[in-house]
DNA sequence: CGAAGAGTTGAAGCTCGTCAATAATCGTGG
DNA sequence: CCACGATTATTGACGAGCTTCAACTCTTCG
């Protein structure tokens, strides 16, 4: 594969701490971004709390799941950062999607035969591991919280599709620029960022070019441009977003996809509204 | 946008039949590709040929779904081919997926409060029409076609997660081969794939450019050293997989994510197992 | 300090895109 | 049936975008 890995339960020496606010616990990300999504109740946000109770601190670059093996377990990231990627027979890898607070790793592995991928941390992070059989009478007793984590999965299979939109026909500045807007608008929505705009999210150069399909040594390049323009800075692994709206602009960005605005619980989801366990 | 549309109900003069074995009516797709999803019995069966009892004979070109719009309806293809797209604001395209007979289009849209992207009929096709309340009964009431619509999902997901990895990753004539491969795997599942190996889907070659993220000028490049290699043979608008062996090792592609085989409904799918209805 | 990881730079060249023109095919109407 | 326009496929010349290779710097961390 020309890559090293790290597998579950393996030591790793050398982490990347999530940076700032990221770092910062947080009562339950899953209940509050599921609130976008639909209106939930007390008692609803009560037993997601009590899903998410089991809490464990894990270091950068564990794998959560591993492409082929099977999954028992569902994880939430409560702080830090994960993501998701594939790898080539020749070694070339393409990030598919980054998991930030609340966000689940992943439903759908419950009802597949094994995960199509990888899912690896990327900063040090703090974990909810839920049973998957916990989730799913969670999901039979809770038809609201099913329906909210169906929309859940239908706003990840948005980002996918822009995802694959972004590196299928924008050139390679505007790539990186509707990257940089997408996880910028997710982290906003979290409250996350800072009043600098800073990205909390330890990215690397090497991470970039895999996530958008160059080589570093032209991410190297599109970022001087992004730089010499004044849009971004960047940092030790930290970007920081100086000029939003013009970057938004290069990038072609429009973040109605993530649905992150209060309308999102609106319309919709009354047809087919929630999981139900079977088994 | 750059690009004629036709909406829904305009009348087109220029259509493009099927070919071959395609345009043969078949009783219902749906429940056959189900049934490799997870064990459906006899009542189950009959519940969804009542689902897909209503069915129009549709021309080319159609849009059955546009971005931005909500939809009441869920279509199935029953005969022909649909496709997926998003385009940029400069009019470049990129084509997210195909949908052959058995696929529906698109239940994640029944959720999400609008499409985040269009669905188009490549070819003339027979497309069976569900309301949106009688699919959510249906998978209210029978548990296992929730479940087995639930892995069908899945794997559509995992579909994309490859299509983005092959765009992302690949050079060009591996991308066109994968393309290739993948289309003809699923196929042949559906046992639409003559002896001669031929792909009953009228391709253009710019509708080949815009799924691999190629212009037409190359993509027409890259067919002429498949070609040369005795890998394929293209003739009007249809592809001939003249060495199945060696296109896959080209491409390096596995068919696996596809859940293709009987074992698809072996294991998973316990946990978590169906849909239900609420609203 | 030394080692490893991350970022930066330059030179060279291949892949792929752009422009533009021509040929082949298809569908339609005369 | 043929002629026509529209779509699709093909070809050549040229150049830009991106990759590759390789070296070097800077930072991080033990």
């Amino acid at each position: 594969m020309g890559r090293e890995r790290v597998i579950l339960g393996s030591v790793e020496l050398r982490t990347t701490p999530a940076l700032g606010p990221l770092s910062l616990a947080r009562p339950n990300p899953l209940g509050e971004k599921l609130q976008r999504y639909g209106a939930l109740g007390q008692h609803d946000l009560g037993t997601l709390d009590r899903l998410c109770r089991n809490r464990k601190n894990l270091l950068s670059n564990l794998e959560l799941a591993h492409e082929g093996h099977r999954l028992r377990t569902v994880y939430m990231i409560v702080t830090g950062v994960a993501y998701r990627y594939k790898f080539l027979a020749n070694g070339r890898r393409q990030i598919l999607g980054y998991l930030l607070p609340g966000d689940l790793c992943d439903v759908e592995f419950l009802l597949s035969n094994y995960c199509d991928h990888t899912v690896s941390l990327l900063t040090d992070a703090e974990v909810a591991t839920i049973p998957a059989a916990e989730l799913a009478q969670t999901i039979r007793d809770f038809p609201s919280i099913g329906r909210a984590l169906m929309q859940a999965a239908a706003v990840e299979g948005a980002m996918l599709r822009e995802w694959l939109l972004n590196v299928g026909q924008r050139d390679s500045v505007e790539r990186i620029a509707h990257l940089f807007c997408e996880l910028a608008a997710r982290m906003q929505c979290l409250g996350e960022e800072g009043d600098d705009l800073a990205l909390s999210i330890p990215l690397t150069q090497v991470e970039l070019a895999d996530s958008v399909g160059l080589t570093v040594v032209h991410v190297n390049r599109c970022l001087q441009r992004l730089r010499a323009e004044k849009l971004i800075a960047w940092n030790r692994r930290r970007l920081t977003i100086l000029d939003h709206e013009r970057l938004r602009r290069v990038a072609g960005f429009d973040k109605s996809y993530l649905k992150l605005g209060r309308s999102a619980q609106l319309s919709g989801s009354r047809q087919i509204a929630a999981f139900a366990a079977v088994a």
